[in-house]
DNA sequence: ATTTTGCTTGAAAGCGCTTTCATAACTGTG
DNA sequence: CACAGTTATGAAAGCGCTTTCAAGCAAAAT
């Protein structure tokens, strides 16, 4: 049965590929220097068109691949952005990375995405590991690393960062405006009749759950509804938080006829809690969320939230980026979030 | 009020660190050769203790961070594997990230994801940065690529893809038994009395897609139930399809007391556009899903569905790439599915 | 004491590119 | 026709490492 697959028996040298055609390669096929290969194909600078042809034809009937760990090295940068999420498969960070993707490809850079797993020290060691891999600046989501770091790491690196406002020489931040978002959402219960309005917290690690707390309770406080304190219950972003809320709540027999929760994702845990008491949204209770997550809008009911642009922040980190590595110093931006009404919230009609 | 800012007056040299300390740098504070502070770095060969302590000196008091460009060009290797994922934000790709991320870290590579964007194109277009970028491998997640080009691809780089069945020199591909699952979950559904059960397919460019389609009508088959085509309908793998489907379904007054979709995230539109008509689930209609999403315990009701082991997936996907790199050669898997029963389906009391 | 063995160490040759720098070949001009 | 002003091109010097290679030297063997 074994036909002629002995091909690779030689133990290849490790690392090195079989075959590799090399700058040189194309060189002596085409006839001319390195440094005419290399001219033509960066395209900076003329070369008779003969030259080009032949060296055009050489590349391609090698299949010449340029190194860009050579080009890298040589030239000093390296075409990579190293993009620091928390988690790779968070769907918020997830349309950001898109719209950093997006942008990126345009202009010919491959961003180098690593996870920092929510917490200061897995970030600082991916900006680490990214510095070490030559990156030509670093945009990291919304991490829990700290300010002070995020500045040392610009003062050497372009850097951007979002969900941040921040400011220092080499640093940029896009964050969007958590606290009006906040505000504006539970504003929008206050208006359709709801009075007592539960509210679960993000992680109090993360600056937008501060936010978007403090949001909240200035609507109440611009009503003139009584803060009540049994109303907040903790949570950490994270579904299982949600629910657990929705749980704590109940058992205090605490009186509320909304929730708004510091996240979409929280909204689903909470939905579920209240699902499993018998409680409907919104005929018994209304939700808000925040973020407006992908799967959102096919939540039973759809729900309704306050929007961040993730995709159009990932984009906007990718320019800001770009403009920071030719030395340009982008202004930062904070984007204005915009409420959803979808079909979560009901008009309390008392 | 500008005080001393003018440090950066001197336009930095394009791409240079300001301050780049190199090997050398380490090597002349040491007092010793760089060839010595390139081998306590790494580690391989026994150097005197004196030494070692005075390079690790003088790396940590200038803040040395070697260069992986140089590092990869000199050695041959980049120590980075190339990621190729549908769309960065899938959250079913996510999970599989997350495993191959986990298992990268533990021996030092670096993943380089890139998205393929659902098209044999651009996933071919990944490959090729990757292939410059120089990664000592490629982690293809089951694309529309074609099997010929992978072989290809995995004749010059370790290559694995999952998603996929297929065996060639160097190609390693890991896959679930999607026939297998699709069986069990239609099996169960006309265990609970379930005859009348539309099938929502997936991209039908899509291997998977087909698998499943065939396991839910050899369960059919197999129960003596006859296969009426107009429960089946088309779908596309997105949440928009799923609620298409249904209305389809429903707009042909077909009748059926449950519903299967080649994957959760056509469950979530499918139960849109039964909650839109009044139906319940699972008092009306029963629906079970594929994949087990994170987020699919948390859908309302929680959905019964076939759990694909992705992070384990991504483990594997990344162990049997450095078996790869090493020169072993992993034998391919086949990972069994598992159904998870939940809340979206019910017994049918006839 | 002399040779052999085994270690540690530095010099130097790349890895595959980019980018001066200098040369050579033209093109006009006065 | 000589001379400056352009261009196109190749040689060569890096970029910052790894990895032979050979030398140096101390300890072990004879």
């Amino acid at each position: 049965m074994t036909t002629h697959n002995n091909k690779r028996v030689a133990e290849p040298a490790p690392g090195r590929l079989y075959g590799t055609v090399t700058i040189e390669t194309v060189a002596k096929m085409a006839g001319v220097s390195i440094s005419t290969v290399s001219r033509v194909l960066s395209g900076t600078v003329t070369v008779s068109a003969q030259k080009v042809l032949a060296v055009e034809a050489a590349a391609a009937t090698l299949g010449y691949v340029p190194s860009a760990l050579a080009q890298g090295l040589a030239s000093g940068r390296s075409k990579t952005i190293g993009v620091v999420t928390q988690s790779i498969d968070s769907p918020y960070y997830g349309v950001m990375l898109r719209g950093i993707e997006d942008e990126l490809d345009l202009v010919g850079y491959v961003p180098m995405i690593l996870s920092g797993r929510w917490n200061a020290k897995e970030e600082a060691e991916c900006v680490e590991i990214l510095r070490s891999r030559r990156v030509d600046g670093v945009i990291v989501l919304a991490g829990r690393i700290d300010d002070a770091a995020l500045a040392a790491c610009a003062a050497t690196l372009p850097t951007v960062v979002t969900g941040r406002s921040l400011s220092a020489p080499g640093l940029f931040s896009i964050d969007t405006d958590n606290f009006r978002g906040a505000l504006e959402a539970t504003e929008f219960l206050i208006e359709s009749g709801h009075q007592r309005i539960a509210f679960i917290t993000g992680d109090p690690e993360h600056a937008d759950a501060n936010e978007r707390q403090r949001g909240y309770r200035a609507a109440l406080d611009a009503a003139g509804i009584r803060f009540d304190p049994k109303l907040v219950v903790p949570g950490d972003f994270h579904e299982s938080s949600g629910l657990r809320a929705v749980d704590e709540l109940l058992a205090k027999r605490t009186q509320f006829s909304a929730i708004f929760a510091a996240n979409d994702q929280m909204i689903c845990g909470a939905a579920l809690g209240l699902h499993r008491r018998g409680l409907r949204i919104p005929d018994d209770i209304s939700v808000v969320g925040f973020d407006d997550l992908p799967g959102s809008q096919y939540m039973l009911p759809p729900l309704t939230t306050v929007r961040q642009p993730g995709f159009e922040m990932g984009r906007l980190a990718a320019n800001a980026m770009m403009q920071l590595i030719v030395g340009e110093t982008p202004t930062a931006v904070v984007l204005p979030p915009m409420l959803i009404a979808r079909e979560s919230t009901r008009r309390l009609s008392r």
